[in-house]
DNA sequence: TAAAGTTGGTATTTATAAATATCAACTTTT
DNA sequence: AAAAGTTGATATTTATAAATACCAACTTTA
């Protein structure tokens, strides 16, 4: 089995997730109330999280506890992402559609989303998977705009 | 005289612009330390402020107040701006300079900057003029990949 | 010349985000 | 059957960002 699909595989109960990350069960429910992440439901609605899940999660506590960025901030900066140029959804759609609108939330996280994306896993998406902090975002767009 | 030329005519000292935005003058300063804002500064070193110094300020405001962002999830969002591709400088210095590559502060503020931009005042600058809240940004980087 | 400005510093207050800890009622896992 | 999970509350603690208020020594404005 090839690493990456490893890396992605739901794995750890809510509690194991918790222990890697040095923080509390609760504090996992928030970030994923907030919209923040997206861990993997069993049909019993119990979570299980993938590595990826656990370094995406690091990251975000990086940015809230060395740079200082509030929730908000890292939603905020979330919705940035050009996500219908990764997806390549129906250009008709997109007005229809908050993670082409909105700035405020992460595409995977906004509500009222008519585009072709909704009929997707947003958790199997690379927008959700490969683009988790600021540098990742800014470096795709600046590489987009390169072939102009 | 144009209304917009107008707009940004630093005419409000310090005092005048913290009771326009009902804060206190350290507060502005601190703005300004935190590489938020660009008065004007005379040769005597004195700040003053335009009409849109009060409008971006105000917006800063919101974001802190009513959009719970902290001042450097604020900073961060700003140096998503793709300002690179507004004033349309030499590619080849692009990658000596922080604008492009920083993601953490507004490219008015990155430091070590070496493009053909440290050449201009980044005060008088559209990048910074215009590309003052999220929405403008974002809806910067959807109209410039539209026309991919 | 009094009022308002400057830089650079420190100290304190205030507000609140982030995190933890509860609870109840229930379901799933092992 | 015990342990761990679920949702959905509420309440509290903790940490710290944001803002205010000082200080000193000095310059500029009006």
């Amino acid at each position: 089995m090839l690493y990456e699909v490893k890396n992605y595989e739901p794995v750890y109960p809510i509690r194991t997730a918790a222990k890697l990350l040095n923080i509390s069960v609760h504090t996992l429910r928030m970030y994923e109330k907030e919209g923040l992440i997206l861990p993997f439901k069993k049909s019993t609605h119990h979570r299980l999280y993938s590595k990826s899940d656990i370094d995406k999660i690091n990251c975000i506590r990086a940015a809230i506890n060395e740079s200082k960025i509030s929730i908000n901030g890292i939603k905020a900066i979330y919705s940035m992402m050009p996500c219908w140029e990764v997806i390549h959804c129906p250009i008709e759609n997109r007005n229809k559609c908050n993670g082409f609108l909105n700035h405020s939330e992460p595409c995977w996280a906004a509500k009222g989303n008519e585009s072709a994306c909704t009929s997707n896993e947003c958790r199997n998406c690379t927008v959700y998977k490969d683009y988790g902090d600021c540098g990742s975002i800014k470096n795709f767009i600046r590489t987009k705009l390169s072939s102009l």
